[in-house]
DNA sequence: AGACAGAGTGGGAGCGCTCCCAGTCGGTTG
DNA sequence: CAACCGACTGGGAGCGCTCCCACTCTGTCT
């Protein structure tokens, strides 16, 4: 009854047992830290295992509790902004560190295109992740709803409507827009254009009526002919700028929805003679790298990122372990930043 | 003997054989589009699999086939550069692509401490992957060895050293630096210091030793006091140009070996009232966004790290496919980039 | 003294797949 | 006409684990 195991092989559970002199059950039981162990099996497990250099097969074990220990974070590149914006790197760190506690790994999925989308969709309903955040979504997206019927706990960065029914954190988007219009508002700006992100986006939204919402709030006219639609690329900032440029020219302020943007609508005034902050004042959202070093270094809305990323990942974590719960909704606040720029 | 699988269940292979009217074999070899089955079977398991919906398990796959389907990249985050430098968005763009045609995901690890290494290096011991790809390979680095050690197939960026055993893929350090520091010397610049990246690492190295090469090639003195060994943070290359200049104040151009360090250059080159490029020129390296954006906009040494992490995905799943072949290295071309810098 | 908890334990069953080996069944061949 | 061959097929065995049930001990209570 001796064993004659393959030598090359890793260890398994049963080799562990046969060392430790007990049982597989036992072994088991110590390995996932269950009770029920006296303090002697246990001593005799725990030599055996470090002894064989034992490490548990994950794929035997998902087999059997259907657990993956893995979760997934989406990034729909389409506009290929991962280039630009530091934002995803800062939910990866914040979704990394939240793990870094966890036996957690985390897959990162891009989804570009109609083709990675299927791969995606393929790939939640072979269920190889516990649970999925979803960042950058915009009013439309299947993806969200694909994932609430597959039953798959999910977390959102930002969400589809105000009345979201999937958990998600998203930053105080209309009331740092709201901050920023008054800090034009007060600096003696009368002329404040906007330029948003995508309207079918909720922070594009939310961002517009911050703006909408400050002007009212001090008995300022709100001219439609000041708002540019754009999306959150450079190219579309200045563009946007152009238009606002053409519609009204006596513009003396611009909150544009990201720094991105705000980049594009420097150059744009840079190119037609108009001084900044001097003729007119810009602000920026996200606070990202490239607010500082622009010329002027932009104001800017920061939104705390990293920490979005590692609240996402808590709430999520929460409903992998419990799928019952409630879906949850939080939302972080952000923070003035001010340069030269405004 | 009919079928009565508990309903909310998915389908199993089982279930699928059955349904079609065949054996278990058949049905995996059709799953697997293994050759000799015969139309009819082939159709007829066809049907069904899209009938039940059917999708297979990955983790009873894992089990018996033992492999996973996934290769990882890790990040050494430790500098906290995930921040700054799209350098590590470029890269997983790369791999991302390159992935996109298999069935091979992607799983991200960030190590920034001791910690986190002894995660990584017990996941990779559980072979929850199928291979890894190593980014910022520091020459003392534990991990390569480890992993060559237990036989994980594995592509790092860069090398630990000229004699690397590993596969590896890297741009033309060398050849890049020389070219900028020629233009520099092009320019009519005399006296051209150079900020280099950590001399712990490869791509510091080898960036320092283009800077050399062009000069001795130009017959120009290497004045060692025109050397500031620097880290690739924009605070170390600030730093390192105040050395400079305090060292030998005639500095008319510098290289830096990475934007970023670039930038801190600029910042304090600013400070001290020289004109950029009037005074002193300046080049970058890796060519990434903020240069576009600096004041005046940064030459740069473009490398196209997107192609990098392409190239090492390529070479990571020839090595999973065939881990006999022997270890394989590629050397990517660089471009200068001229802007108003230099 | 006998009955009975309760703690601790061993090991069977089974997760869903792939691998492989014996078949089966037509169609050739000598 | 028998022997044989190749193409195709079914299903047993087994991957390494967890779950759970039955069992063995102690010690305790009546």
């Amino acid at each position: 009854m001796s064993s004659r195991k393959h030598q090359g092989q890793r260890p398994t559970l049963e080799a562990v047992a046969e060392l430790a002199g007990v049982g597989r059950g036992t072994v088991s039981r110590v390995v996932n830290g269950s009770p029920g162990v006296s303090a002697k099996a246990r001593a005799a497990v725990e030599t055996a295992i470090s002894q064989l250099n034992y490490i548990p097969n994950p794929a035997a074990r998902s087999l059997v509790t259907s657990r993956t220990d893995c979760v997934a974070l989406v990034i729909p590149e389409s506009e290929s902004r991962l280039a630009a914006e530091p934002y995803f790197s800062a939910v990866i760190r914040g979704v990394s560190t939240e793990l870094a506690d966890t036996e957690m790994q985390l897959l990162l999925i891009l989804v570009r295109d109609r083709r990675e989308l299927d791969r995606l969709t393929r790939f939640a309903a072979a269920r190889r992740v516990d649970g999925v955040l979803l960042v950058s979504i915009h009013d439309d997206d299947p993806l969200p709803g694909l994932l609430e019927e597959m039953r798959m706990p999910t977390v959102l960065a930002g969400r589809r409507s105000p009345e979201e029914s999937l958990s998600h954190v998203h930053s105080d988007n209309v009331g740092g827009a709201a901050t920023a219009v008054r800090h034009l508002i007060d600096g003696g700006r009368a002329t404040i254009a906007t330029i948003t992100g995508p309207l079918d986006m909720d922070v594009g939204n939310s961002r517009l009526r911050g703006w909408r919402e400050a002007l009212a709030e001090r008995g300022m006219p709100v001219d439609e002919r000041l708002v540019a639609v754009s999306d959150f690329t450079e190219e579309g900032g200045r563009t946007a700028m152009r238009d606002l440029l053409d519609r009204v020219p006596g513009i003396d302020a611009v909150f544009a929805a990201s720094d991105v943007m705000a980049v594009g609508a420097l150059t744009e005034l840079r190119e037609r003679g108009r001084r900044v902050p001097d003729d007119v004042a810009v602000i920026g959202f996200d606070d990202s790298v490239i607010a500082r070093h622009t010329t002027p270094a932009l104001t800017s809305v920061r939104q705390p990122i990293e920490a979005i990323g590692r609240s996402m990942t808590r709430l999520l974590l929460e409903e992998i372990a419990e799928p019952t719960t409630a879906h949850q909704q939080l939302v972080l606040p952000t923070t003035l930043i001010v340069r030269d720029s405004a």
